[in-house]
DNA sequence: CATCATGTAATTATAGAAGTTACATGAAAA
DNA sequence: TTTTCATGTAACTTCTATAATTACATGATG
């Protein structure tokens, strides 16, 4: 079952975002992500609609953060992406008529809402901020050189 | 991102077999799983390596479970099954060269363990014989219906 | 008004899992 | 001992969810 890179693609943007004060377009987020320019602006639409970027069109339009790195947690970014899914298994039937199948759905729905909470609300306690702190310090340890991708 | 349910549908197929006394077929099976024999022969044969069921061919032959259902926990079953990840979010890249992405992954990764710790410890606790129990428990309530399917 | 960039619907491509076929192996019954 | 039945696997074929792409509309800027 492949993993949901999504989350790591997003945060991964809105870091190299953070360090520009002109807007980047969506072409140049692609190149960061190695995908589709359309793929980063049906991502992006999450993160407008709660008001942590902005875009704009035209000349010199693109994609500009809205909010200081420090309003943003991972979780945030998270439910802008609509929430998807944090478990990779889960129930065979939802609904099951068969009571074998409701006592494993019970058993196993019970360890499956405690991990989902879990990991939520640790994605809340990390900002945007942090990331970029240890992106800083990284960086110094490593010297001059860029160190981010283009 | 489609949820992985062999989980789920081994173990129903496990409380299945452990009503009866004979061999249960393949073909048996895969009916109450809506599936494929050959799915759930696959399936198996993780089980087998692992000691939990054994099997046998020709007339009457089948699957048999071979320990008791106290012995064997969630978490044995998920291993057998080949330990199939456990979240549905990951890392972009796993090992990148730009010093922002290794920061996510840093960030993501403390998260991602320590849920899947929890989560892999909590599958540890639970006994096939516990879900059979509160299978037993359903049944009771619902009165003398047969409860299971076929 | 020409160009550039986003906004989105619609379509196509791709990868991974599930399902299926085919046939070999071996056990029990006839 | 021959037939039937069941597992054991490899090989192959769908199936399906997601990403990638195409196409075109909208609107801003020089």
């Amino acid at each position: 079952m492949k993993r949901d890179s999504r989350l790591s693609g997003l945060l991964h943007v809105l870091l190299h975002m953070a360090g520009r004060d002109v807007p980047v377009t969506s072409e140049h987020l692609a190149r960061i992500m190695q995908t589709n320019p359309v793929v980063i602006r049906r991502i992006m639409a999450g993160l407008r609609k709660r008001g942590y970027v902005s875009s704009g069109k035209g000349h010199g339009g693109g994609w500009v953060l809205a909010r200081d790195l420090a309003e943003i947690t991972l979780r945030d970014v998270h439910e802008a992406l609509g929430e998807p899914e944090l478990l990779a298994i889960g129930h065979r039937t939802e609904a099951p008529s068969c009571l074998i199948e409701q006592a494993v759905n019970a058993a196993l729905a019970d360890s499956f809402r405690e991990a989902e909470a879990m990991l939520l609300a640790r994605l809340g306690t990390v900002t945007l901020a942090m990331l970029h702190a240890d992106f800083s310090a990284r960086l110094a340890l490593r010297g001059r050189a860029e160190g981010s991708c283009p």
